[in-house]
DNA sequence: CGAGCCGTTGAGGGGATTCAAGCTCAGTGG
DNA sequence: CCACTGAGCTTGAATCCCCTCAACGGCTCG
């Protein structure tokens, strides 16, 4: 896990502009703030690099920070009482992760990083202060919070609902969402597949490489996947229909 | 559903107090208000009543207002794109229902009344004014949409997952979380339990039938039940037991 | 009293799990 | 260079859990 701070006093330094030219800015948390905002808060906001399979925070630890995901996709992770794990939810480019903290309380889940992940790291007494003045921010934060919200309750009526070969469908679809260009996409290890659907590893692989005799997806490396869209969508209809 | 002003400008009126006596008023999100912001808003605050099985919104409706759970359950569905229901959270006292309005979104699911339900109806114009002033309301704000949130992956991790004995038993330890002292609280109907855990009518009336003669649970009238606590957990610390 | 809804229970079949055996492939060290 | 190893993936066979289909009983209500 790599901790870069961003400069911008010195506007000649490369990294410079780089929250002000940041990609994701539209899409992040500071989205909202004027150039002269930003200003006061670059300092303090560190890029980092976290590896696929790392940990970015626990359920129960008290943290300092939240995170805006630059690329990259997190998983959030639950231990079920029975002991065995459960994924419940995803976040890519321009999630909020951890915003609990800002209300100063633990983590609610583990996050873990599925492939190699970019953030801006931003500590909670930045936003503390902001928060009393810059009522658009509490605002832009109040929007993180619904589309949480909104993308838990989704996972669950997708997810969660419905016959095995149904739920990797639309496993698939949501993966399709973090996509690059060409289609080519995350594929998570079928034990991970396994707990995001609750379903056995077995029945995970048998699924996938059904789906792949299909033509809806072609292995691409080790954790790779080329989704055919077209074969993909279809063979969702067809299973709603009935 | 029937709805009531309340008034408060007359303090010799019976229901002039209700806003500041209210018994939910410190798990309210106005509960953050002191007696005199409570003056500036009481008038616009309607109380309400919805009957069960009643509709207080449907998914992508464009409300106007959010509300404020005062007493019994209510149960937010979605419908999946195969066509069925999926109950996928419940709120209770408390809960704040619908805050996506506060940021001109429809509403993200169908919400219905379990129980007879007491609502505080809040307008969005109202919080829309006050939170330019008042930040701790903002605050009281996020720390709902983070229950929200907690909740919803609560019972991903729990309702969602294992097989179906395992999933009643954690439904019904839930329901009991909504009981009142005796420990008697809401059953839902069978077919409603299908939908919140994702099983069959058949299957959710022989497991209530089974826990019924191994004494977990007793019914009482048509919508109600009696838990035996202590005969749940064991029954529950079993099942995770393997 | 019949109609309709809801809940219960049974029998049979199908889909997912369990148990088990190979397979692929990257990394390691002889 | 290549056997060796182990982790992850695949596939098969048997079992079991849950779904499907079906019949029936209790209850309310017109």
């Amino acid at each position: 896990m790599s901790i870069v701070p961003i400069y911008r006093q010195d506007l000649r330094h490369p990294q410079a502009q780089v929250c002000a030219s940041c990609g994701v800015r539209q899409f992040a948390i500071f989205g909202v703030l004027d150039d002269a905002g930003l200003d006061r808060i670059h300092a303090h906001i560190a890029s980092m690099d976290v590896a696929p399979d790392r940990p970015l925070f626990s359920r129960g630890e008290r943290g300092a920070a939240v995170y805006t995901v630059r690329s990259g996709v997190v998983r959030f992770e639950r231990v079920t009482e029975r002991g065995d794990r459960r994924i419940v939810r995803l976040a890519g480019r321009g999630d909020l992760i951890g915003p609990e903290v800002l209300l100063h309380r633990p983590y609610a889940d583990d996050a873990v990083a599925c492939t190699a992940v970019q953030l801006c790291r931003i500590p909670r007494t930045l936003v503390d202060e902001l928060g009393q003045g810059e009522t658009a921010l509490l605002r832009e934060l109040m929007q993180r919070w619904q589309r949480a919200l909104d993308d838990a309750e989704a996972w669950l009526a997708d997810l969660a609902t419905g016959p095995a070969r149904r739920r990797v469908l639309r496993l698939l679809v949501k993966l399709g969402e973090h996509a690059d260009g060409s289609g080519l996409t995350w594929l998570p290890r079928r034990e991970e597949i396994g707990d995001m659907l609750d379903m056995t590893i077995e029945t995970a692989s048998r699924l996938i490489s059904q789906l792949r005799r299909e033509g809806v997806l072609e292995l691409v490396g080790a954790r790779g996947v080329r989704l055919h869209m077209a074969a993909l969508l279809q063979a969702v209809r067809r299973e709603d229909a009935l």
